[in-house]
DNA sequence: TTGATACTTCGACCAATTCCGAAGCATTCT
DNA sequence: AGAATGCTTCGGAATTGGTCGAAGTATCAA
């Protein structure tokens, strides 16, 4: 097969509505049953199955089996950035439409998980929180931890370790908001971040959304740590 | 429309072989005509035109009237992004069926424009000597160029001013290579560099494609001034 | 063993989309 | 003006591909 019969493969896979539902459904890193995906894409178990199949045959997707349940991920951050890619070229022409946006999307632009980070409202917030007090530097690029930041996270328990091991300076990676057409912290640091307020309770996870909200114990401290103006 | 149904559309835009072929004609950034870019699929011009007339309504095309020609290009490098990125996913399989490559695909594996920088294995050798050399720092999420990657460019006459007008460090962004599966130097830098390589003769691009042959003038300046061991 | 759940395969139907020939419009060349 | 080029629109044929009912396989729970 010709390299762009593969690439027109790819994209028609994502192309169609109930797969593309399944995708983004996928896009907060869980792993889901194929019966779930069916029902949140809004089709039956046959046609799921189907759509699965050609997914992970193609490479998009991975699949575990666990007992009679099957669970398909993302098979890679690769397939997640595509995705998102994806949905910035998409989103413009649902910012101007918003009115019509329902209370599920406005769920997912105050705050979602972006496969590893968090986005939306929330995520441009924190960011800009970031910024604004110095800790961080963000360009159109890539952006920097500063020594301020590196001593916050430090203190706050942020585990960015892993991230700083190759050299001394700690890098970081903006990803624009499709919702807020304004960049935001992804990477390593983002991923540390958001697994950070997960694992302390600052935000849950809304069911079977992607979109996550902060917990009163969150918004406390989200102020108080990394002074973010959450509104 | 909801964001989704948006977001199925976009990809299943790219999703047509023709259609496929075209984004990737474009992807050099350059502007062509409906007949070159009917050709270049392999489709009548009255398909083409069809088609132009989608992605152009879509957002995915700009188009521009000149006399009797009409000049498509991509909309964006927001558009080229997505293009890139769907191409990272489709690859592995056609490295490892690397046997039915034809000429024409090992020229693009040999170097090539990406939007507006270099990739291929071009690409990834001047990255890796900048890297091997110390003028530049790239980590998996963002890279940065070191001062005497500051010097270097400054004497040899690399326009990155632009660049460093945001604060005194100069962030750069790594972009995977689908052929080469290694980072290559992107970002406003890459672009920075493209250009220079083009303006100086160092490279030229190969007829009707994206791919790029490095001149026996090129071969020596990259080697000279950035210590390029380009096999 | 019996029944229930999770998922897949098969087959047929239906809708959407691609495709090109023919014809039409706009611009440029002679 | 007349002819040629670049591109678009129209209309109908052919194909592709999503969809679901029905039936089949695998796992688990009593």
């Amino acid at each position: 097969m010709s390299n762009n019969a593969r690439f027109a493969e790819i994209a028609a896979l994502a192309g169609d509505p109930g797969r593309a539902s399944m995708l983004n459904g996928l896009m907060d890193g869980r792993a889901l049953t194929a019966t779930e995906l069916a029902r949140l894409a809004g089709i039956t178990a046959q046609t799921a199955s189907s759509h699965l199949t050609k997914m992970t045959e193609a490479g998009l997707l991975l699949v575990e089996k666990q007992g009679r349940h099957r669970y398909h991920r993302l098979a890679s951050p690769a397939v997640a950035q595509m995705i998102e890619s994806i949905m910035r070229i998409a989103a413009p022409e649902a910012v101007v439409r918003q009115l019509r946006t329902g209370p599920r999307d406005m769920a997912l632009r105050a705050g979602r998980t972006c496969y590893d980070h968090l986005a939306g409202h929330l995520g441009v917030s924190i960011t800009d929180a970031l910024i604004d007090a110095g800790h961080i530097e963000l360009g159109l690029d890539a952006g920097e931890v500063t020594d301020s930041g590196l001593a916050l996270f430090d203190r706050a328990g942020v585990d960015i370790k892993a991230a700083a091991a190759k050299r001394g300076r700690i890098l970081c990676r903006p990803c624009l908001d499709w919702s807020e057409r304004r960049p935001h912290l992804a990477g390593a640091i983002g991923a540390a971040l958001c697994a950070h307020c997960f694992n302390h309770g600052w935000i849950r996870r809304i069911e079977g959304t992607r979109a996550v909200s902060v917990t009163p114990n969150g918004h406390r401290h989200l102020r108080e740590t990394f002074g973010v103006r959450y509104s």
